[in-house]
DNA sequence: CTGCCCCATGTTTTT
DNA sequence: CATGGGGCAG
């Protein structure tokens, strides 16, 4: 343990040597607080602590399963097996689960997740005939996941008048109502969703006080990582829990706070001092992960921002390289940059791909990176976006799975009653989910019972639908015997899925068929894995709890060497040698959505300053002048975050290739060219220009500068993303896709141009030649 | 009931 | 552009 401990420098020793009482610790980015951490928790059981007692909450479960290694091979792996480590989310569930029954909840409770819940508020505003356009699901959905988070359960909310007069206001008076009908038909189908995990356990806390003395004792000593992401819900479970011992850890950055929009509230870390009696608060400010040009950058950011705690991050790291600053014409020509600076850097260091990073704020921007990297040969992997799990292929097989364990599942079973179809269509589903509200049964229940029920369908339906509950019946029995993987394979193949997505040749069908046997795969490693844990049965209820609540990082294989892509918020934590922070371009980093409140733009800032953290040796910060989105070519703004980091750490640059083809690019903020443009000597003072009084005028002309530059074709030649009109009917055409065809009609004006084209393969089809590459061949 | 086509709509960010 | 819902014909 000394050897471990020698480690430590003197900040990171005193925590993790405090043993008892409530603590604090302020870590700046990268200044090692998985480290004290870890060796904290490994200090409490060297000192004799039962790891029975100590809870650890992380925010991913990767983080809990790495640091639960990492202990292990200071304590020993039997040992380190009995901590309690984890998500919020999934070690509630595990205590929900045993606790269901208080709650009125089956233990084998469904976990819904976003899409399924969504779904579930869109059928119940359909049910009751309200304007979907002004009770737009997704808001009803946010709305009532702000309740939870905020503890405010229907009862709560029919008694609070503002709530009420606020939803009234926004012009939807019925939201109670659907909040109402959505827990109601939750507790029906045996489900919870996200915010139902906590909301629960405080429930579950705050009624049964035998319970929660239960768990206080369990917990002598709870750990909380990410302390500034905590919602108000997960807030009091920590409160509650920690009462009795008062020994709570938490950890945080008040900098690196990100989550404001999924109720994560700043003030918890801000006012934990307030909380508890005699709080001892300790700082980690070295950063050990990167250069100083980095650290001091990133510093120069954060000062923008009015709420934060006092902490001076510094390193005694190398200077480092400076903050490389990029312009690109379009999106396609960022991701170009990014890759061939990726490859360069890479065949020069001889650097692995994992060395490297690109971060956006956006999901929908990897695209284009992605067309780049691959043209180059780059082994990449996106991380996040539509994860593995929320396919649709792979929801279907699990919804099958799901209702295996919970036939009351009802998202699951209107998932899959009818695909592959067997005939059960919607006006069967309507009568059957009349049926179920009006019994406060389940759908499942109703089909079971169809003969007693109320419900006027024919007998060739009636047939149909036990045949469907007869089907899983089947399942559940061989769930009895089988493990999840020959589950798995027997519920593919006799519920006829197999056979349905067969059908699809397609390329994407093709992957789909790859999907399931990935996922069929991914059973088999669970079904080996899982016997060598102690703490687990390898059943189909916990692989689909796994899966409900698993992040796409957690699903990292670590195998192959790839360049990672991903959001900054999912980049939290991690780090890497060279980070490139793409679409630095204001509406999309800071997010347009953000621009209204303060407090909202200060937590873009947060992230860009969590992306800029992630690097270690060098950060690169890149922008496009015009860019798709929804399809349409926008032009933009450079963000102003480049513009807010102090200078000296930047070196701003211009592409060469643009310089030649267009001068009036290279143009400063004013608009002008300067006279004597040196071709290979890209300007230092491009773009970002700084501070003074000159700023107002400056960021006006800025504005419209960009607008008057049109995009310049860069493959040049044959073929052309836009046409200006210089195709015409009679004209033999060449697709990407499509292959040779002849040109029938056109169109439509302006970026709405279509032509009919009649294709030797793929027959008469009707393009946007806005969108479709052609190649004009005769 | 199914399958197909057309239209509207949407982008923050995630457990 | 991608997806999902609604409308319509068979």
């Amino acid at each position: 343990m000394e050897k471990y401990l020698s480690q430590l420098n003197e900040a990171q020793l005193a925590p993790t040597l405090q043993k008892d009482g409530p603590m604090i610790i302020i870590a700046g980015a990268g200044s090692g607080k998985t480290r004290v951490l870890t060796y904290r928790i490994a200090y409490l059981m060297h000192q004799g602590v039962d790891p029975f007692n100590i809870l650890s909450l992380t925010f991913t479960n990767k983080a809990a399963r790495e640091m639960k290694e990492r202990i292990a091979t200071i304590v020993g792996s039997s040992e380190a097996k009995n901590l309690w480590m984890g998500t919020f989310h999934s070690v509630f569930a595990k205590i929900l689960r045993v606790e269901a029954d208080k709650l009125g909840f089956p233990s084998n409770f469904t976990i819904y997740d976003t899409q399924d819940s969504g779904r579930l508020i869109a059928s119940i505003i359909k049910e009751m005939n309200l304007d979907k356009d002004i009770y737009k699901y997704k808001q009803v959905q946010s709305r009532i996941s702000s309740y939870k988070n905020s503890l405010i359960t229907v009862h709560a909310y029919f008694k609070n008048p503002e709530l009420i007069e606020a939803d009234t206001m926004a012009r939807r008076p019925r939201m109670g109502d659907i909040y109402k009908a959505y827990v109601d038909r939750c507790f029906k189908a045996g489900a919870m969703d996200f915010d139902d995990l906590l909301l629960k356990t405080n429930e579950l806390l705050t009624r049964f006080p035998e319970v929660l003395m239960k768990y206080q004792n369990r917990f002598k000593y709870i750990l909380v990582d990410e302390y500034q992401d905590t919602n108000h819900s997960q807030y009091l479970i920590v409160r509650a829990l920690s009462d009795k011992f008062q020994n709570i850890c938490v950890v945080g950055d008040d900098a690196q706070s990100i989550y404001a929009f999924r109720g994560a509230n700043i003030n918890n870390i801000l006012n934990f001092q307030k909380d508890y009696e005699g709080v001892n608060v300790y700082r980690l400010e070295q950063n050990y992960r990167s250069t100083k040009n980095i650290v001091n950058a990133a510093n120069s950011i954060i000062d923008k921002n009015q709420t934060k705690l006092d902490k001076i991050v510094w390193t005694a790291n190398d200077e480092g390289e400076k903050i490389i600053v990029h312009r690109s014409l379009t999106d396609a020509d960022e991701g170009r940059y990014v890759a061939s600076t990726i490859f360069e850097t890479k065949m020069q260091n001889q650097l692995p791909n994992s060395d490297f990073a690109i971060l956006y704020r956006t999901n929908a921007q990897s695209r284009a990176i992605e067309d780049a990297l691959r043209k180059r040969e780059i082994p990449y992997r996106i991380y996040g976006g539509l994860s593995f799990y929320q396919r649709k292929e792979i929801k279907d097989v699990l919804s099958y799975l799901r209702l295996i364990i919970n036939p009351a599942d009802e998202e699951a079973l209107k998932r899959v009653i009818n695909f592959p179809p067997r005939g059960i269509g919607q006006t069967t589903m309507d009568k059957l989910t009349v049926a179920a509200n009006s019994y406060k049964r389940s759908i499942f229940e109703v089909i079971k019972n169809i003969d007693k029920a109320n419900v006027k369908v024919n007998s060739g339906t009636k047939t149909k639908l036990q045949d469907f509950a007869t089907m899983i019946e089947s399942f559940q029995v061989l769930n009895q015997t089988a493990d999840v993987f020959e589950l798995a394979e027997h519920v593919t193949k006799s519920s006829g899925l197999i056979k349905e997505f067969n059908k699809d040749t397609t390329p994407e069908g093709v992957t789909r068929m790859e999907n399931i046997e990935e996922l069929l795969n991914g059973m088999k490693d669970f079904v080996e894995g899982q016997k060598e844990l102690a703490d687990s049965t390898g059943s189909l209820a916990e692989f689909l709890e796994d899966v409900a609540l698993a992040t796409d990082l957690d699903a990292d294989k670590g195998d192959a060497d790839h360049v990672a892509l991903m959001t900054i918020h999912l980049a939290k934590g991690l780090e890497f040698p060279y980070v490139y922070i793409v679409g630095l371009e204001e509406d999309l980093f800071p997010s347009a959505m953000s621009m209204n409140m303060r407090s909202e733009l200060e937590e873009e800032r947060r992230l860009f300053y969590v992306a800029l953290t992630r690097a270690e040796k060098q950060a690169y910060l890149t922008y496009a002048l015009s860019r798709y989105r929804w399809g349409k070519l926008v032009d933009s703004d450079p963000s102003r975050f480049i513009e807010e980091i102090d200078e000296q750490y930047l070196e701003v640059l211009t592409p060469k290739e643009e310089l030649r083809r267009n001068p009036m690019l290279d143009a400063d903020i004013f608009g002008d060219v300067p006279p004597t443009k040196i071709r290979y000597k890209p300007a230092k003072q491009a773009v970002v220009k700084k501070k003074g009084p000159a700023k107002q005028e400056a960021t006006k002309f800025q504005v419209t500068t960009p607008k008057n530059l049109k995009p310049v074709s860069k493959s040049g030649n044959s073929s052309v993303s836009s046409f200006d009109g210089n195709l015409a009917v009679g004209n033999k055409v060449k697709h990407i896709r499509f292959g040779t065809g002849e040109v029938l009609k056109i169109e439509g004006t302006g970026a709405d141009v279509k032509a009919e084209i009649d294709f030797q393969h793929g027959g008469v089809k009707k393009l946007l030649l806005r969108f479709a590459k052609l190649e004009v061949i005769g």
